[in-house]
DNA sequence: CCCAGTTTGTACCGATCGGTACAAAGAGTC
DNA sequence: GACTCTTTGTACCGATCGGTACAAACTGGG
């Protein structure tokens, strides 16, 4: 550990992620990885002793602890409901580039037999946790919060796919704005 | 053409589509065609010369075919969009197996860079377009029709990903309860 | 029953897969 | 500058990839 080693990860790290999220996992090479990082595969290996496994599952760590931080823990903890909702809002346009980025964590859901079911499936149910506790504490009733957060974190899985496939991120901007409405947000009306 | 060629195409590809859709474009391997057909590489190839690329292009193309005519034409045509539209909600239902199943369109939308975009384009807007034709016949204004088509064409696919990421076909079938709901469909409220 | 045409299994192709071995190069310490 | 320890590029591994060649087995029509 002379230098770089754990200051040069990350943004290994989100090279690869990116790859994956373009191919998914089945569809990324190492060679495909070895360009994208400009890293040959001794450099990758040494990185990740264990190869293509250890760097997906370390990008979906990296992902969760991102959510977790930045958005789940904002919108339990925050005192003013609403903010924290539209806090959520912005992070997550952000953080998808408006609908040009896809999901990972929802393409690996799609993707099938992976070892990470139980971690795919924390991702969402923190999030629907997270959105429907904040929901409930801006006054709606329980059950309704729950349901509108599983309207919405679904909803927004959805946006991203419909936007992708469309090739326009408008979709998934105006589905964003759509979700603010229904709960009640300030943002005018239709478009 | 003596026997069978066109009679057990269908079968085939059937079994094919479901590889598809349980391993993406890049993870379906000749290997898992062979076991789940039962045909060997001589049989696959003698049925689509083309090989793999001829493969995803039939199957895609088969389920376009398939909401076209049991979908999207019927939303457009029936003369009770109330009807229409409920009778798009049960065969989508039925299509997914009440969520189970996956949208290879959708996720096929994800995988990035495949040349079939253009048929994927279509596939969602026309359905979005059918959908917005009926909602508008059954009253609303234009401008929402198009805005609830949206949303739902997108929800179902969101509902999709959810659904499969926890395991639980529950969430899809609520979701679409949701979007009955939505649309003024008496169906009661939450669950 | 024979024969044209089809369907099938098998062997094989070069390319690429994920992964390993290892020697050369780099970098910090003294 | 010599000595560690790490990082890197390269060559190589067996396995599998998508795809082809082709002879044997099958099939219906005459």
């Amino acid at each position: 550990m002379t230098t770089s080693s754990r200051r040069d990860r990350d943004p290994v790290l989100q090279a690869i992620a990116e790859v994956f999220r373009r191919h998914g996992y089945e569809g990324t090479s190492l060679s495909r990885l070895t360009t994208a990082t400009g890293l040959g595969k001794g450099s990758l290996y040494n990185l990740f002793p264990h190869g293509k496994e250890q760097m997906i599952a370390e990008v979906l760590a990296h992902i969760q602890r991102w959510f977790e931080t930045e958005i789940f823990v904002p919108l339990e903890e925050t005192e003013n409901p609403s903010a924290g909702i539209e806090r959520m809002f912005r992070s997550t346009e952000q953080y998808f580039q408006s609908g040009q980025r896809i999901c990972l964590m929802g393409l690996m859901a799609l993707d099938g037999d992976t070892p990470f079911g139980t971690q795919i499936q924390a991702y969402f149910s923190d999030w629907q946790t997270a959105l429907a506790s904040a929901i409930y504490k801006s006054g709606k009733p329980q059950e309704e919060a729950t349901d509108l957060a599983e309207e919405i974190v679904s909803g927004i899985q959805g946006a991203l796919v419909l936007a992708h496939a469309q090739s326009d991120a408008g979709i998934f901007l105006r589905r964003m704005q759509s979700f603010r409405r229904r709960l009640g947000f300030p943002c005018g009306r239709l478009q």
